[in-house]
DNA sequence: CTGAAAGCGCTTACAG
DNA sequence: CTGAAAGCGCTTACAG
């Protein structure tokens, strides 16, 4: 078996101690010319290839590898095929490609998530969520990492945007084209049917929610009060993005909301489906009525029509996060810009009964 | 610093030796549940949160995830970026979910993926090129592993299409509609300048291609031969992929080859860079020229006109791929079935002055 | 510049 | 069911 040479018998070979062995592969200079390659022609001879890295890691060494975690309970399957997290992993893999290191895509439940977090070997970690903030902390291994979309304090570096901002200009330009009656498709991170929040019930919380889908919520919520409209008037389906979920979120949408001329979606994946609802209804956009979607993802402008929506900068967020868990400088706390793009999934509303 | 307990305190706050602590974590029923208790007990008050699985690795312990290198030179980003590979992975990802694994992508240039085949910490590989399976096989810990897209021999497993078949179709379709004039846009794994194989040039060979793309060149060649055409009297230019690159080297076809009335891409990315290109120099297709495409990978669909092209199943060569990589049976060869589909970017051509 | 030794954190036969 | 020992493959101070 050529497979388990060691580099104890290419040190035997060379006829030199294990320690020297070692240095003429991992710090040449410590080790004279001529020794270097004996030690070399013995590696030759028994096809050895340098020192195995599970030996080495053991020693503090580095795995080459990053971990990315995306937010919420989503498969890898589900990951990659979002158009969203694309954008934002290639930014991601951009920087990983200058740092010569590998991308490992951690997805799936929280305990799955929590246990790579533990377990994987990697260098370091970009998050989804501030849970996983205290596992990483526990890790034999200490590593860097950042945290995705929240504020998870001064101590810890995150990379997020002004979602309430996004969401308020969103809302803004709906009232400035005369809308006055909304319902909102709020984001799930959560595998679970679509819930129905219905207007007036006063305490409404989103159930499967992260922080920025509640700054969302705000940010509508202040471009409401400012028209005299109140959120809690505002129908809510909170649904999960991935394909089925989000579909049957529309769905609900329509049928217990069908008076909305406009609807508020927390990503473009919701408003696409809301699009794709709409048309089969024979609901016609932006005539019937007006979407507008978030992240300005690459399916923003493909949709058809194309979505009027709010644009972070996706690509951006990827390599500033990536840069943040290489880097490994002091904490800090990053606030993306947000900016509506007007497409043509928005028009003045049809002249109401 | 709390990290820095190991199995050996907990062993020693429970009262018991390392072996029976070791036990207790990883084969509980070996163990006496008042001990195992005992253990639990102890881990808790010293925030001990399992086996870190650094060392657990050198006793041959599995990663949990495996790592996909794509096809040719090419970067992360790019890889992400590509539909055609986002299928692929797709099928990929779900295998991994079923597996609890996670998915580790190596990219870019050769000696970064040797070096990473070597040393990454995975439980086995899916392989973009031959030169590879000797390389996983001189690693230390041996992992099962499967090649993409060529015939690596009996021993090897491999998951590949019937390219030559899937060719000759593009071509025999365009025959059917009577087409006489071809120009062929080529495969280049590379990260090179378009590369301008002019006609009647006897012995042309691919300088950048991978075995697969001249299995296509083959069954253009077959289907040329049927109506009476030489392959070489084609012109052909042999392009890069990405972004950039493929473009410029639909840019070479059309200023060189200004006299053919369709095109033959041997990608749909190929295919969709000669659309723009066309369309950037007023050139209507399909009406002043045919184009088809291979893969009928997601931006097959979208992009317009809706390509013609030489359909493959993607996602399920993904999961086939992956399923083998975590069986671990017998070396299999699997041939995966094409099978053209007519859309929009084919026509019969104008007459010929 | 080189060697002998200790140790990284864990698992696994082997005795008992 | 439990313990003492050897070892996974390597690196790193520490002497010389």
């Amino acid at each position: 078996m050529p497979g388990s040479i060691k580099l104890a018998d290419v040190a035997k070979l060379a006829g030199v101690s294990l320690g020297t062995a070692s240095n003429a592969f991992n710090r040449p200079e410590r080790v004279r010319q001529e020794v270097r390659e004996q030690v070399a022609a013995a590696a030759r001879k028994l096809g050895y290839l340098g020192p195995d890295p599970k030996g080495r890691l053991l020693m503090g060494g580095k795995a080459h590898a990053i971990g990315v975690l995306p937010a919420g309970e989503i498969s890898v399957a589900h990951a990659i095929n979002s158009p969203f997290f694309r954008d934002f992993m290639l930014g991601v893999s951009e920087i990983c490609d200058e740092n010569r290191a590998n991308l490992l895509i951690v997805s799936g439940t929280k305990d799955r998530k929590d246990w790579a977090i533990r377990n994987a070997l990697v260098d370091g970690f970009i998050l989804g969520h501030t849970g996983e903030v205290e596992l990483v902390s526990q890790r034999h291994q200490k590593v860097p990492f950042v945290v995705m979309d929240v504020d998870a304090g001064p101590d810890v570096s995150s990379v997020r945007i002004d979602g309430r901002t996004g969401a308020r200009r969103a809302a803004e330009h709906l009232l400035a084209l005369g809308h006055r009656r909304f319902a909102i498709l709020a984001m799930s991170r959560r595998p679970v049917s679509p819930i129905w929040h219905p207007a007036s019930d006063l305490s409404r919380r989103l159930v499967g929610s992260f922080p920025l889908d509640h700054e969302k919520l705000l940010g509508y919520g202040d471009a409401f009060e400012a028209a005299g409209i109140s959120l809690d008037n505002v129908p809510i389906v909170e649904s999960h993005p991935p394909t089925g979920w989000v579909e049957a979120g529309a769905s609900m949408l329509f049928e217990r909301a069908p008076k909305a001329t406009a609807i508020l979606a927390m990503s473009d994946r919701h408003a696409v489906a809301v699009l794709v609802e709409a048309r089969r209804r024979g609901i016609r956009v932006p005539r019937d009525l007006s979407v507008v979607g978030f992240d300005n993802a690459p399916d923003a402008v493909t949709s058809d029509p194309p979505l009027t929506t709010v644009a972070q900068p996706l690509v951006e967020k990827g390599r500033i996060a990536a840069r943040i868990v290489f880097g490994g400088g002091p904490p800090r706390q990053d606030i993306l810009p947000v900016e509506l793009i007007v497409r043509s999934s928005t028009s003045r509303p049809r002249r109401q009964s």
